[in-house]
DNA sequence: GATGAATGAGGATTCATTCAT
DNA sequence: GATGAATGAATCCTCATTCAT
């Protein structure tokens, strides 16, 4: 149902200090190059050489190319859904109009830690087949959202919460491609007054 | 300065009907492989396949593989701004709240009438070298935009225009990611909320 | 049904001068290799440097490595059932004790002209799905021999042509395996005698 | 002369209960996997992970991979031998027409217990280097055939025990390759019937 | 003795592009 | 002008073997 298959997985649990080593050598490597040179860049040769392994040992801890991104794609989800939730908790007793700015704010944070490196996860994410933790993660990140919509009463706040991820996904991606520095403190106002319009705007009936 | 070179410039203007018909006929080929396939499908040699042409004559044509791409960017850009700008133009004495809806409408209608086509063409757009028509095209479409805001007393107006293409943009490549058929009724509506909902809300003093 | 797919068949079929000659270099060279190093010695890489030919053109021609050796492995069947065939008709008027002989000659006779080659290619055969071609010679010359025994009132007569085949097949393989050159006119003579001697030799009842 | 080197040996005897077990354990995981999946799926990485052995202590038993393999095969010679033997024995005062149906049943008897696994073997001895103890082996059981054939009076029994025994094994591999299940019963009256038609069929002078 | 992490040569295949005909 | 045969760098991946711990 998932669509993912054995490719994806990372292929044996690094045990060892120097496997865990290599294990995440080979990530951080993945990163780097996704970060500098996106996707196309992530040759499985070029990974092992910037993390200073062979390709066999790439290939020891990853069964293919896209296990490796798919294990980044997972903990990017795994860190936007963390904080999501967190906020969520911490924003408990908030009203609407301070909740949402918080929420928003969570939302693109990693965005704003590695744009180019989140923009490329989620290119990789849309190719990569449907993986069952990464489905869970959004799914966790928007439940969180749902029900900090829900307890202040916002009407139809499974398509909200929808909508504000989308909007803002637009937003962060539309400000860091233009040309020139973004700045994250002005973006994220905007990100939260287009949020709360778009939440206290008069449904038409 | 946009980075763009010979390589996404066709080759030769083809003037002749039955050059005009084979510069078509890859195009259409492109943009069908492109739909049906996305990116990775476009291959020069299936292109000249399907196009019922010599791979040698498609590169009479086009001086490489990205140029054929860099090529329905471009239209696809004319298209949507010229359809933006005529509904801007035509919505000229409408109010805020009639002239959004209508703008944001003529905005996503290309993604209605081809999704996969449009999404795939859009990240084709950021994989190419930016392109100096496209700019200008792009420019086209915000200046529209800008100018429907300006009219109606809209503060920051340019920042406003960018951020509304922005969120539209997210909602409908998220209402297209999403599992299902899309409802674009609904999606207009929504889109068109978000906007009045942004453009509408106080801003902070 | 039969497993084949297309993996197994020429990619496209060479009408050109220049073309044909690829081709048939391509599959000369890999015989070449195959006769001298058995199977594991086809690679792609090294029949094209054989054929003199780049990587690239090989598979123009072959959608991959096993279609190059099922290619042999047709051509030798299809050699096969012809002689086969051949003898059966010109052999029809002669009893079983000179047609029998003159059948096994014309079943090893590939076997004495390229025994390496043969075998390697029965060895590709063994290994590589079942293709249609292939099976329809085989029938072919099964059926020859089982016209051949059926018009002289043999027994059982496909499961006779069937031991014959096969006896022939261990027997010759058998010789070859041994050190030595191997003096086919005594070996004829041996299969012939076991083939009559087979047929001949009176069933339990 | 016989061009088997150190590879193909063990590379220490096993003396201690312990070594033998690993070193059984090994030989008895690639067996396993030559029967399911032929050679090519008889990897060191997989029969050391079967064994549930680590590379490293594979290595410590078998220089290399085809030791294994020559193990293996020299088991197979040898158990092929002894039953060939102890029927020749056995069958010491019979007269032809009943102690060659005894021999060729011996001589089939090991394709008929693992039929795959036997096939595998004599593929893997067809790829390795020829090795003394085999040969031996192959010796021994061609002897016995031998004098199983000059103690009845056979002509040239050298020759015809090198006949039978390559005319029984094109017949158990032509049945065995052919669809179906194999009725051994019947298989060995044909292939009994062949050998005794062979050995009785009038030599031309 | 045992372990298992690491190695890297080598194999199959793709695809943008050139150029002789 | 058109054709399509040819090119080869680049990519993913496997597996026998070694050696530090």
């Amino acid at each position: 149902m998932t669509g993912a298959s054995d490719r994806e997985k990372p292929r044996k649990a690094p045990v060892q200090a120097r496997s865990r080593a290599t294990y995440e050598a080979i990530l951080e490597a993945a990163a780097r190059i996704l970060e500098a040179e996106g996707l196309a860049g992530v040759t499985t040769n070029r990974v092992a050489e910037r993390a200073g392994v062979s390709i066999g040992s790439l290939y020891q801890y990853f069964p293919a190319r896209e296990a490796i991104l798919a294990e980044l794609v997972k903990r990017m989800r795994l860190e936007m859904s963390a904080r999501l939730i967190a906020v969520s908790e911490g924003a408990r007793h908030l009203p609407l109009e301070e909740a949402i700015p918080q929420m928003m704010a969570a939302a693109i944070a990693r965005y704003e830690a590695e744009p180019r490196l989140t923009a490329a996860l989620e290119e990789a994410e849309a190719r990569l087949p449907r993986d069952a933790e990464v489905l869970t993660e959004r799914r966790r990140a928007r439940d969180a959202m749902i029900a900090c919509l829900t307890a202040r009463g916002v009407a139809a706040p499974k398509e909200a919460a929808d909508d504000l991820i989308a909007m803002t996904r637009g937003m962060v991606r539309g400000a860091q491609a233009a040309r020139g520095a973004v700045d994250y403190a002005r973006l994220r106002a905007r990100i939260a007054r287009a949020a709360l319009g778009y939440l206290t705007y008069p449904h038409p009936d």
